[in-house]
DNA sequence: GGTTGCACTGAATCTTTGA
DNA sequence: TTCAAAGATTCAGTGCAAC
């Protein structure tokens, strides 16, 4: 177990971005000499034929060589030796994220624990504005995952709560993260503008992973570099970066984005908070929840009609069937109608508007 | 691969509750029976001598480094093992939930797709009221994750697209969902008024996975019945369940919970159906039946093409001639076409797309 | 100059039927 | 089994051109 002195001398080439293979360059570096590694591995999609959306455009997937694994097993071997190569240049109380989505993420998982990592906290990325499901075959896949893992139980890893807590408004950041994808001006274009890279993560994700898991002067590991989003906030930031990039298009890329980074940039200073308009609530979810019942019956406003509650949220009226909106325009003959004030329910005797179940659920969102 | 009789003559304990170790309940069962299965697993990683195998002996700590390793192994055959017999009664075109925390669930992620299972999506449940992290070391525990999951890659599972987006009001559901926890009337107490399960789901949880992944008279299985959230929402939704359930104590409040549930009126378990369900109606017999005559001209929905009807429901355009889709298809340079949404005809002079036709001949065929 | 409308895009395991 | 044809299917946002 003892270790050479040449590789503790070795000195960390900081705010620089290696060319070539993450494993060989990491076992290259100093162990125990990185803080925070934040990994964005190949998701090994497996994606078969082409897709198109409804309008007859052609989906430009994620094809590239790099993300082509012959099985689960070669994947797995991939995994295992840069999480190896990671854990060995990590300080013990260092942290590693990871960000994959289901087709890969349940097998970097459970190699982290198998590898005596251990798992904080598994943190949801819920997107936005996700690309939806064109086919209609499954839900919109509209969150990745990350897995936050200290190098081993009882280790002391960094977690800078109330600076966390700050950025949430004053409470307590919670495990699920709603962020924009990136895309418009923080998304790099290449010469033909096309985009340089096919996965570029936003900065405000990074930003929240930094101020969380690094102190400023802390030293921050990328070891699939990619376009540099990495280096880019933790330059920001004041954190020191390195960089692992194979793909020379990208090595030059990340080069010059991080020319132009300032740190404590104003954009540094952005807050990612979305504005907080009213949430939108579902009228199934009234079902769902068990606040009216299937088979139930609503009563307009004016007292003229009815419907019955359908499993779905949908409502069944005379002659006709939609959505509380639909149904109620339709009954009064009228363009549209929000179905929120037009229907009542019945409860005691008394008769309720339905807005005042929303208004329940509101409450509980906030 | 010929399949003893006695197995299929087996008949299924509909609507009941087995007591006992779920391997050796689903492996009593027959094969190729069960449309849907909920499971909820235990998750006790962290609870080392609490783990059991699935012949009820104790895993047995050794010392602290090989214990990490030997839970994670017994843990993984536990699941292999329900996984097997889960499989193994599932219908071919079934699918299976499973639902976990970080502690379990890349185990479970990863033992599926090793056994063949096909990963459809990770749902997320965000909670809208979760337990804070009172020690303010880690991120607030807000979510728990779900795999859904079908028997094989290419099966063709139930997914009811409609109903669920009708559940999300008329947008298409996410791969997160935001329900509360399980409290207040819904939770179920034992005689002390100390909660009688740790775990209990919510019922919305639950309807949202059976409206979207079942149809009525289905049979779902859920091999960790626990208080029986699965059950109840299943009668309330017209499906069959089965529960497995090895402590007693659970058993006695789930048949307890299950007697009061009342399923939902016929007219209100019709949910939102897809396009895909309706009879096929050739274009031809909008011809034979005289809706369109033989030389009339249609009009794509974006006016720039036309092309004229003939007498064997074909069309005949500029340069082309074939079916609705394939000409529609051919005019737009696109690689295919729905013709019924793309053609329009005149009548008094007004543009009305042909599938209004097609709507009338399935209103008839009712 | 502001508004409206159209085109384009994003880590995607994305169909079903019948010959 | 393979192949061809029918036909079902999208949300939030950016950016540019046309009014």
């Amino acid at each position: 177990m003892t270790k050479t002195r040449s590789q503790k001398a070795a000195p960390l080439p900081l705010d620089s971005i290696i060319a070539g293979d993450c494993v060989e360059a990491m076992n290259a570096l100093p162990e125990n000499s990185i803080d925070l590694i934040f990994a964005d591995p190949p998701y090994n999609l497996q994606l078969r034929g082409d897709l198109h959306r409804p309008d007859n455009s052609r989906v430009d997937a994620v094809d590239d060589h790099w993300d082509q694994f012959a099985s689960f097993q070669a994947y797995d071997q991939f995994t295992r030796e840069w999480l190896a190569a990671a854990r060995r240049v990590l300080k013990p109380d260092g942290a590693i994220w990871v960000i994959g989505s289901y087709h890969n993420i349940f097998r970097v998982g459970a190699s982290l624990q198998d590898m005596g990592y251990w798992i904080l906290n598994d943190v949801v990325w819920r997107k936005s504005n996700p690309m939806p499901n064109f086919r209609g075959k499954r839900f919109t896949n509209a969150h990745e995952t990350m897995i936050w893992a200290s190098k081993s139980e009882g280790a002391k890893y960094t977690f800078n709560y109330e600076a966390l807590k700050a950025l949430n408004e004053g409470v307590q950041m919670r495990s699920d993260w709603v962020i924009p994808i990136c895309n418009g001006g923080e998304r790099l274009k290449d010469a033909n503008g096309d985009k340089a890279h096919p996965t570029q993560k936003p900065e405000a994700l990074l930003h929240r992973v930094l101020v969380g898991a690094t102190n400023p002067g802390d030293v921050v590991l990328d070891p699939f570099f990619g376009t540099g989003t990495t280096g880019a906030v933790a330059k920001m930031l004041g954190r020191h970066f390195i960089g692992i990039e194979r793909e020379e298009a990208y090595r030059k890329v990340a080069a010059e984005r991080l020319r132009h980074v300032r740190k404590y940039d104003r954009e540094a200073l952005q807050v990612s908070t979305s504005k907080r308009a009213e949430p939108r609530v579902p009228f199934g979810q009234l079902v769902e929840r068990g606040m009216l019942r299937p088979g139930e019956e609503l009563f307009s406003m004016n007292g003229r009609h009815k419907a019955k509650v359908r499993a779905d949220g949908t409502l069944i009226g005379e002659d006709v069937k939609g959505s509380i909106h639909q149904v109620g325009a339709h009954l009064e003959g009228a363009p549209s109608c929000n179905g929120w004030t037009y229907w009542c329910f019945r409860r005691d005797g008394k008769t309720v508007p339905i807005d005042l179940l929303r208004q329940q659920i509101r409450s509980e969102m906030i």
